[in-house]
DNA sequence: GTAACTCGGTCTCAGATAGAGACTGGTCGG
DNA sequence: CCGACCAGTCTCTATCTGAGACCGAGTTAC
């Protein structure tokens, strides 16, 4: 495989920077983005902007509490734009930015692979699950 | 952006399974992969077969504790193999199963993202942090 | 000879983090 | 007049994470 050489190539040169957060995209992107509901909440706003109201009915397990901080954090990280219109009841709406529209390739290649080996993964840990 | 609605047909796809995560592969997979360390263990794996404590030694930010859970999750869902050979002392080596392997693919594409990026969303949040 | 270090972990305890769900205040429908 | 809806915040609890001590046998350093 010549995406795995590569890599551990990168791997190796964060290595040299002793894996400094603030160097290291993996450390310092990732983590964050990685997180149970950053992903499912980009996807879910690839199809549109989309209220805040919306988008807890979309993913109820959502507690509004975890909603709002991982909106903030992709806001902060410049991937979402929040839409303020202080009417009566407010309306706010939450849209992908173009940075946040440039991440759904890499994101929908993760997820195509997720989707292919999904059944593997399930069936590899009912296996581990039963010899335990 | 074509890859964006591709996103949005998949996650209103999993909408109608109610996001099950026995059946979503985002809630089922990248959930547990998108952690803190499994994606830096998995690059780091990608360069070779490595021993727990060479693994530590690369790493050493994570607790031996987060290390070995996030190594047997690994293996768990067939993406890592151990292996164990009852020395003395003993010795266990972690490398990349097939499955792993493919993986790279996706991952290269997220953390290419990530690097190009990486200075957008550095600044962005720099930004964020002034106004607040 | 004996003190220190290695191997791959496990264990405990404290601190951080996530989730559940009540609450806000103003305005609308019935 | 009672309740629902908007976009959150707040508090309390449950879970998760990290730091670091500890294991036992063997190997090395002094």
């Amino acid at each position: 495989m010549d995406a795995c050489k590569a890599l551990g190539a990168k791997f190796e040169l964060w290595q040299t920077a002793g894996l400094d957060p603030d160097r290291c995209p993996v450390r310092g992107l990732l983590d964050q983005i990685g997180d149970r509901w950053s992903t499912l909440l980009l996807c879910a706003l690839a199809v549109g902007p989309r209220r805040f109201s919306a988008l807890h009915r979309l993913i109820p397990d959502i507690s509004k509490r975890m909603l709002t901080q991982t909106l903030r954090t992709l806001e902060a990280d410049g991937l979402v734009h929040r839409d303020v219109r202080p009417t009566v009841p407010p309306s706010v709406t939450y849209s992908l930015t173009p940075l946040g529209r440039s991440f759904a390739g890499p994101l929908l290649g993760l997820v195509e692979w997720a989707e292919t080996h999904f059944p593997a993964v399930l069936q590899t840990r009912a296996e581990t699950k039963r010899a335990a």
